[in-house]
DNA sequence: GTCTTGTGCGAGAATGATTCTCATGCACAT
DNA sequence: ATGTGCATGAGAATCATTCTCGCACAAGAC
């Protein structure tokens, strides 16, 4: 009733579309748009950088990848499961953890709530270095 | 040895690192570099944009302001108690809000743990809408 | 106060990630 | 099979941020 028309967009299943979404299938941890279309071109699938960058933002809005932007330069986008849960990442191997658990979510919405605030969304991301890692020096 | 000697850069202090930090503890919320660059020479004070970016740096690195990287554009600099704490954002006017509570700090230092992570860090932003915000409408 | 020394400044160029342009291609419904 | 638009791609455009480099000046030594 209120939202009468929430028109769906009606994404098509192109090669391109097809071969960014499996490339983020096989790959671990978070890779940059840009690094993404090097390994397309090196993995014979030619896409356009443009392209690449337009799939990931549909991927994105539609919930399937995830982006982090840390740091100043590029952003980095991995395939994720579409509930919300956030991510533990090894800051030497890029190794990445979903990790999900209610009390962050409860602590984040009570604590806008008691400044009345509403309408309440957040990002969390826990960086360190993983155990094998550390293990190596 | 390792480091030994932490040399202390030795900051120097000028007309415009001033001028940056008198801005910041005027202002509320985040401001972009552009608008604070922009907010200087409204008042009168010439300062190069180049200079603001440094200026920004350092404070950054000597931990008195706090720095936002959101969406895409730009990020967003806020002068900022010394000590660990998290921001609720509204997403409307910009008002922030700091917030420190323990709860998510031992979350965060435990669930890392757990996947044997160590050195841990972690970056956490509320965004929401303010009660008057939200009244407006 | 004066001198010495290197850090900080400024204007514009350079960088680099992301987005836009627009002619052409192709997915999908009929 | 055909038609209608959204999707694509090569390169240009955008835009925040950083670099360059000669000159100014803060800080410490004398
Ligand atoms: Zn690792
Ligand atoms: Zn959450
Ligand atoms: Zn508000
Ligand atoms: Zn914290």
């Amino acid at each position: 009733m209120s939202s009468p028309d929430t028109a769906p967009p009606a994404r098509r299943q192109t090669r391109q579309r097809t071969a960014v979404l499996d490339l983020l299938d096989e790959l671990d941890g978070f890779r940059s748009a840009q690094d993404l279309h090097a390994l397309l071109r090196e993995r014979g699938d030619s896409v356009g950088l443009a392209t690449v960058y337009r799939a990931l933002q549909a991927l994105v809005d539609d919930g399937l990848v995830d982006v982090l932007r840390s740091g100043e330069g590029e952003a980095a986008y991995r395939r994720c499961s579409p509930v919300h849960h956030h991510h533990l990442v090894c800051r030497s191997c890029g190794r990445t953890v979903e990790v999900a658990d209610p009390p962050v979510e409860r602590w984040a919405a009570r604590i806008a709530a008691e400044h009345g605030f509403a309408d309440v969304q957040h990002e969390l991301e826990v960086f360190g270095t993983c155990g094998s890692c550390a293990a190596d020096r």
